[in-house]
DNA sequence: CCTACCGATCGGTAGG
DNA sequence: CCTACCGATCGGTAGG
């Protein structure tokens, strides 16, 4: 049973690697692209910047991608793929339940907290910059996002269902509130600068489980 | 006891506005940046497309406020009166305690509600915009967001000290899970752009409230 | 408040 | 991957 969750989540959540289709150069351009977007957003992000902190040209960056967009998109997708990386996979060794989900939640707050320093979390910074207008980077960025909701709320009905949780538990609801306290976390330690916000969310965190029949 | 709370948080957040300061023109152009930098954001907000949205020059907006940054710290500044106009005087008339705490998260659900269709919260948008660098703008910003976090702390402050909850009730603690269930409607409606982040949002704000000690 | 203009920078192309 | 260049747009100024 706990190897049918796993497998199900590495389906959902399996790195999107395309072999061959990027050169040593596109990694590190998309690379650095995501480090930057993190901070200055990835559509105030202009070529003429990448490039030069990458030591090339502007137009060998848009020899390699076509157009901006399609680095964006690129990078979004880097993006999505480094998250689930640092943040999903290490947990799926865990057994399945509320373990799973306390790992999890914990493996959140400590990459949000390690990318505090380093100008904070790529989909925090890009999510509310494209808010406004549709666009197929828009799509992409809610697209990670939704894979996020999804492994989240699946690890939290899987908690339900093996029973370490209330089995009355509304699981949408719970992983709604899980999330507002990673987001917090993630948005106002970059605000304040300090660490309190991981602190406070772990607290909350605790007590949100607690009152679902967490022991 | 009432009224002297009320004359405090009257104070904290009292409307800034400088009579004679300003002219018609001046108060349209910085509504409609508002407005604007809601779903576009501010930096991304161009000179020419605001004039040209007033049809007026582009130089006529220039003259009256001299640069853009004066133009951003004149619109976060709007922005805050708005949001204090809109969120949180009217609970002022309600009596302090737990009744005012509902009350101000009440109105900040609905007030956020209203955004959803409109484009979204003004600091939602900017506040991610300009996290990376500092600047004028960005520590305006911070400033009104820091406000409102001392408002909603000293009401629920205030309703602890009613004995309307538990005596032993963290306020920074409580204070920080509210305020991230408010954000989280406000993100999660704007993502999904469905009212379920809100409906999801008040659920959550009473059984919290309730774990600290409400009826 | 306007027209006219400035240098800088944007994303992108031509041609190699 | 490069140099050289394109039209468009940026924030801002001069002068009225």
């Amino acid at each position: 049973m706990a190897r049918g969750g796993a497998i199900v989540l590495s389906m959902v959540m399996s790195l999107r690697n395309q072999p061959g289709a990027s050169s040593p150069s596109r990694a590190a351009i998309v690379d650095r692209a995501r480090r930057l977007a993190a901070v200055e957003g990835l559509d105030g992000l202009s070529l003429a910047r990448l490039a030069h902190d990458l030591g090339m040209s502007k137009s060998g960056v848009v020899a390699l991608f076509g157009s901006k967009e399609a680095l964006q998109l690129a990078t979004v997708s880097i993006a999505r793929d480094v998250f689930v990386e640092e943040v999903v996979a290490p947990v799926l060794s865990v057994a399945g339940g509320l373990d799973r989900l306390r790992a999890l939640l914990e493996s959140h707050v400590r990459y949000s907290e390690a990318r505090r320093e380093s100008g904070g979390c790529f989909f925090a910074a890009t999510s509310s910059e494209f808010a406004g207008r549709p666009s197929s980077v828009r799509d992409a960025i809610l697209a990670a996002r939704a894979e996020w909701d999804a492994v989240l709320l699946r690890i939290v009905e899987r908690a339900i269902g093996k029973g370490d949780l209330d089995p009355d538990t509304d699981a949408e609801q719970l992983a709604y509130q899980l999330r507002a306290l990673l987001e917090a976390a993630s948005t106002d330690a970059l605000r304040l600068g300090t660490a309190e916000p991981h602190r406070r969310t772990r607290i909350a965190i605790e007590a949100v489980l607690r009152s679902a029949g967490a022991p």
